[in-house]
DNA sequence: CGCGACGTTGATTTGCCTCAACGATTGTGG
DNA sequence: CCACAATCGTTGAGGCAAATCAACGTCGCG
C-alpha cells in the first residue's frame, strides 16, 4: 500500500488491513515522462489517476486549436475524465503530465468491484466529490462575477505551491485568459 | 414516501421499504412562495433540499451588489450550499423560489444517521455528486472558452424547458452576462 | 551552436459592460 | 376595478477589459 493514498483513504475513511489489500491489489502504478499523454480526446478514459508524484493537467482544446485547462492534478489528487471514465465514452479532454509523475490507477470496472467488497470506499468517494464539487462551484462563481486580475489573485493565494511550480502561460490558460494579458496584470501588480 | 424523490432513489439504488420508511421519516416537505427565501447569505445551510415542484435559484451577490446564479434546480433537483451544508458554517450563496415550490428538505445531522443505517445512500449521493460534477465540468469549460452567444445557445439547448420558464434576466444572470446584452443576442439570432 | 519554449511589450480590435431612456406587462393596494 | 408602481425586455451611445497580432529578448536543451 502506498503511504500517500493510504494516508488520503485515512482522512475520510478506516480500512482493515485486508480491505487495504484488496484496494492495492486493484491498483497499478505507471509512470509518466514530461510532456506524455495519459488520456487523449477521443479514446475511452479507462483509468481513475492518483497523482502520488509530479503533476498532471487536465485540459480542453477549443475549435479554434486554444488549451483550456479544466484542473491540475498534484500529488494526492484524483483526476479522470469522469465522463468518459463512467459511461466508458470518448473522452473530450486530454490529460498530460507537465513534470515526470507517477500515478496510481484503477480501472472502472476494478472500481466498481471494490464499491461492492468495500462499500466504505462509496463513502469515501462521495466525500471526494463533494470536495471537488464545492472547490469547482467556487471556480465558476469567480469565472462569472470576478476580473481576470481578481481570478489571478485568488489563484496565487489558494495554490501557492502550484504557482511556483508552473510556467506562466499554464496558469493563464487555466484562468481562462491569454498568456499575454496575464503578463500584463504581473506588470500592473509589480508596478502598483 | 414521494413519488419523485423514489424515483430519483431508484435510479440509482434499490432501498427496501423500510429503509424508504427511515428515509421518509427523516424528510420535511415544506411549501415556499415565490420570492421567498430558502437560505440566505450568512444563516447557516441547515437543509438539503429537494425539489418537488417549482423552481429555485442559488446565487451569489458579488460586491457590486450583481447576482451570479450558480444553479437553478426544478422538479427533481437537489440544491443546498453544499460547503455551508457540511461544515455547518455560514453560507455565501444565497437560495430563493422563483415559482410557489415545494421541497422536500433533510438537515444535515439526519442525513449523516441515515449514511450510517442505509450505506446505500452513500452510493446514491455518490453518483448524484458525481452526476453534479460533470454537468458543472461542462460549464466551467463553456466559460473559459466560449463567446456569450455559444454560451447562450448551449444553455437553451441543453435546458430548453427552463429557457421557457425562466424570465430572460436570470438566463443572464446564469450564464454571467447582463440583461441588456442578451437581449442583443437574441436580437443578432433573430435577425441573423 | 541553434532551435523551440517561454515571457514581454505595444498597436489595434472586439466582446461585453455601463448608463440612460423608453414601452409593455404584471400586479397590487386603494 | 382602476391607477400607479414594479418588473421586464429593448435600444443606443460611449467606455473598458481582454483578445489578437506581431515583434523581440531570453533561456534551456538536444
Amino acid at each position: 500500500m502506498h503511504p500517500l493514498l493510504e494516508a488520503g483513504l485515512s482522512r475520510h475513511i478506516q480500512l482493515t488491513d485486508e480491505e487495504k489489500e484488496l484496494l492495492w491489489q486493484a491498483v497499478t502504478l505507471r509512470k509518466y515522462r514530461k510532456r506524455q499523454y495519459v488520456l487523449q480526446t477521443g479514446d475511452v478514459c479507462r483509468h481513475e489517476n492518483f497523482v502520488v508524484s509530479g503533476c498532471l493537467r487536465a485540459y480542453y482544446i477549443d475549435d479554434a486549436g486554444t488549451e483550456h485547462i479544466i484542473m491540475f492534478a498534484v500529488e494526492d489528487w484524483w483526476t479522470s475524465d469522469l465522463l468518459s471514465f463512467l459511461t466508458q465514452t470518448p473522452a473530450q479532454l486530454n490529460i498530460d503530465a507537465l513534470e515526470d509523475s507517477e500515478v496510481l490507477q484503477i480501472e472502472r470496472s476494478a472500481l466498481e468491484a471494490l464499491y461492492h467488497k468495500i462499500p466504505k470506499l462509496e463513502r469515501f468517494f462521495r466525500i471526494i466529490m463533494q470536495n471537488a464539487f464545492i472547490a469547482q462551484q467556487q471556480r465558476i462563481l469567480f469565472n462569472i462575477s470576478k476580473t481576470a486580475k481578481e481570478r489571478y489573485l485568488y489563484f496565487i493565494e489558494k495554490y501557492p505551491k502550484l504557482e511556483q511550480r508552473l510556467p506562466q502561460h499554464q496558469i493563464a490558460a487555466y484562468l481562462g485568459i491569454t498568456p499575454e494579458f496575464l503578463s500584463q496584470i504581473r506588470k500592473q501588480l509589480s508596478e502598483g
